[in-house]
DNA sequence: GTATAAAGTTCCTTTATAGAACTATTGGTC
DNA sequence: GACCAATAGTTCTATAAAGGAACTTTATAC
């Protein structure tokens, strides 16, 4: 399986990957989380070569994760902004984010903490079943082929 | 920011992309949780090189998300198993799987389906407040400085 | 002794990333 | 009008990582 055919398996995890699976992606979806928009300021915060952040905020509007705006014209520039479709990587990230917390972390504590508006409380993301609401670990999930999957045993 | 530093920042997101940013750790991870754990099933069903699976699998057995267990003697052979701190990968990996279903779907649709063992039903992944129970998305979130954020406005 | 199986390792080529310098466009300063 | 700053990139070269194929090791079956 090779890098630039990933988008076109057959399981979603791989064209998951295609947009999200290398070393900066996630770290620049971070920062756009955190309202990071501009070239530079992903540039400095993030320590990426200005090669490979040119090279992948192309890749994300891509992929529609972001969409390139002009925030002003003389000389015309550019900010990044996530899309509806990026927005939705929001999950992810909390799941990343709160693993890392639990299992990657050190001394000083967490570095960041998140504040439910709704509730107003600090909180740890959840993930449930959508049908019965019930939080969902990785015993409780069976894995069926769906209407997409190869013919035999190889689902993903 | 190098790559083999990335697990001593001080953001929950490098220290898990540390783990699983990169092409193929979260390929492997996903079928670990199919259950698939040798080396040569890894291998035919992702296509990855022998030499870099060899690599991925030192890595994640490092990090302690799996773990190598013999499963016969004469010749001593081992398999590869997930640990607690992997199967709490879960999250992510349904969070990915869903983003994928939402945003990277074709015509044939969904390569697979999870099923709640609990109520029996297919179900989503939905991401809630620990504290409320209601369900979170990106604009729902206030990121603040924990205790182990960076003196500024750099925390992630 | 020949073949098969499983789990790697070794070697070489190709591709990706790191690091630094350079370009383009405009506004402001001396 | 020459020079500097700010922003968003591009270009160049060296190094690191990934791809691809063959080889090694340990043991059983024929």
């Amino acid at each position: 399986m090779k890098w630039h055919s990933l988008d076109e398996e057959r399981c979603s995890v791989a064209r998951t990957v295609a947009v999200i699976g290398d070393r900066w992606s996630l770290l620049i979806l971070r920062d756009c989380f955190l309202r990071v928009r501009r070239f530079d300021d992903f540039q400095a915060r993030l320590g990426i070569t200005r090669h490979l952040l040119s090279d992948r905020l192309k890749k994300l509007v891509r992929y529609g994760v972001l969409r390139r705006a002009p925030y002003q014209e003389r000389p015309r520039r550019y900010e990044y902004i996530l899309t509806q479709k990026g927005l939705d990587l929001h999950p992810v990230l909390m799941a990343v984010v709160h693993w890392g917390d639990m299992h990657m972390g050190d001394e000083p504590g967490r570095p960041a903490l998140h504040r439910h508006r709704q509730c107003g409380q600090l909180f740890d993301p959840v993930t449930t079943c959508s049908e019965c609401g019930e939080p969902v670990t990785a015993r409780d999930v069976v894995v069926e082929p769906g209407p997409g999957a190869r013919p035999a045993a190889e689902a993903g």
